[in-house]
DNA sequence: CATCGGCACTCGGTAGACTCGAGTGCCAAC
DNA sequence: GTTGGCACTCGAGTCTACCGAGTGCCGATG
């Protein structure tokens, strides 16, 4: 619907405006020639994009700004290709290379990474245990009446469920628990088995329900609000004149269940990119999210992403939102 | 060495500008009628104030503003006592009741508590280990050269460590490993007890060397970055007109191993409360700190703070800090 | 001798007038 | 369809003047 002139014109504006922030003229469209024709054919042509929804006008006499719409065409049309650049590749490099054992750290340096590489704030979200086995089971004693059941995972992450300990409940049960979720639960898929409790053992029997209940429980409930890491927040404050729009953006980043909720809408979308409104939240207005998903085994286990002002530089941080997904999940495969 | 008028000033002024954030005119002290002398007869102990070095001048013809001692002469000589509130206390009782099981979890939602008493960003570091015991020991395989060992501490925190598993160890060894160690270790307090290695197993007593080793790495290296729990940075954002401080700010607050730093100076110092530049970081030069260990009978295990602009509220501050910090040892000690 | 009223002076902030420049929209001409 | 020309708009910056809240100093006073 879009003739190849408007097309262009319409690019050019939104990328200009990415570059300087500033409202762009038809002069600007204009001078360094890609484009041959004159200011006042482009005028015209711009006064179309506008009633076609693509461009505003903060005020007669000023150049033209992309709408949630303009910076939607600009993304779907996107020519360049991976824009990493040589710098970040190396850098990604490096940070996969030296990173260790724990995951939890690692997801934490990951949204680092990822806010460094971008200039905008990052987030990371952590893998989802559908497809992971466990590794080993604990019930352990805390105090008087309170326990702890842990659950390791084949890629090193620990599920815990704080439970209640029936005052019934002896040192020797406990161990019998131990032994019967071992024996159960050991090389299975995390959710998937329904524990089988001993006809004969009543105690037994009722801690283990309890066990039960407290997995399933919290399964219901992900994502859980310490699975979201969140980075380079304090990149967020020079982004925006406006105080206020910080404080609230800041603010959505502190609330993880948001976060984690925006990052999987925005993954159900082409080019999994979300523009100001596209969010759903109004607060984020002034706001785009990039975002992918990360595999392991082809599964998707988990999303990254990066959220920035609806004029950041999207090519950039497509290439190295997918960059990082990528090899993220090739780590996750290969510890 | 002040005398009695001048401190009646000095103080009036603080808290005026605390309120209002400007500088403060001679005819603003004597305006409520709480002094008895002219303006003049201000103006002049104010010079003096000046030269003592407890105020400034933006400029010639602006009234006066609280330099980092005025401030500290204001907190040495606070007299209201406890400012936190009906309303406040409240909020805190209820919170604490309310609070549930999980350690990270209750540490997280505190950091939240206080920022949203006091309006300013919250800090809580998690508590250290020193005066707790072991509850459970675990050594599990995750991969084909990769475990993961973990403590279970009194408290219901679990300290994990990665290592590495030479070929040579099969899964009895594992096995044995654990036993070897729940026996050294259960009712233990944590770092204290160096391994026992049996001389006549070398797989065991290497593997036991090697988690010896993990847990006494770790414990030089704390606290880990993920001890650290930092809630309401969107406050921040308000708090000061320039956005650059903003940023600043809040990028030393992403910074875990700087937090901590910055909270155990303080709570070296009298009062616990560390302004401007006494904070010793640059970028903090407009803020202050103020802290409250909390404790476990008897036992200083982590502090909780505020960090705030300089002209922030001491009084409600301290409140808050000192309130929450000793519900939330009681509840660490109760559970 | 501390206190006070008076006075000259300073300086930031606000409001108004003016200009400049980058835009636009429209129109008639090519 | 494209173009150059033109009138118009409006924000941003500059300059001016002025107001008001301050200060510092000085001489007077109890």
């Amino acid at each position: 619907m879009l003739d190849d002139r408007k097309t262009t014109i319409l690019k050019k504006v939104v990328a200009e405006h990415i570059e300087t922030g500033q409202p762009v003229g038809s002069s600007h469209v204009v001078r360094d020639g890609a484009i041959d024709v004159s200011p006042a054919t482009v005028r015209a042509d711009m006064a179309t994009l506008e009633r076609e929804g693509y461009l505003t006008h903060p005020h007669t006499s000023a150049g033209r700004v992309p709408t949630d719409l303009g910076y939607r065409f600009f993304v779907d049309h996107l020519d360049e290709t991976s824009a990493l650049g040589r710098d970040g590749e190396r850098r990604v490099d490096q940070f996969f290379a030296a990173a260790h054992g724990e995951l939890e750290r690692m997801l934490r340096d990951t949204s680092q990474l990822l806010a460094s590489l971008t200039d905008y704030a990052a987030v990371v979200v952590a893998p989802t245990h559908e497809t992971l086995t466990v590794c080993s089971v604990l019930v352990t004693r805390l105090a008087e009446q309170a326990g702890l059941l842990l659950v390791v995972l084949s890629n090193g992450a620990i599920d815990k469920y704080g439970i209640e300990l029936a005052p019934s409940v002896t040192d020797a049960v406990v161990e019998s628990a131990n032994a019967a979720l071992r024996e159960q639960l050991i090389g299975t898929t995390v959710g998937q088995t329904p524990l089988r409790l001993p006809p004969d053992a009543p105690e037994l029997a009722a801690l283990l329900g309890v066990c039960g209940q407290a997995m399933a429980g919290s399964t219901m409930a992900r994502p859980e609000p310490n699975d979201v890491y969140v980075g380079g927040t304090a990149r967020m404050a020079e982004q925006f004149e406006a105080v206020n729009t910080v404080r609230e953006v800041l603010s959505i980043l502190e609330q993880s269940l948001v976060v984690v909720s925006l990052l999987s809408d925005a993954l159900t979308r082409e080019h999994s990119v979300a523009i100001g409104g596209e969010t759903g939240v109004a607060s984020l207005a002034e706001c785009s999210i990039v975002v992918a998903p990360y595999t392991v085994g082809n599964e998707v286990v988990g999303a990254i992403g990066v959220l920035g002002p609806t004029r950041m530089n999207y090519a950039h941080a497509l290439a190295a939102v997918a960059v990082v997904s990528q090899r993220l999940g090739r780590q996750l495969s290969a510890g």
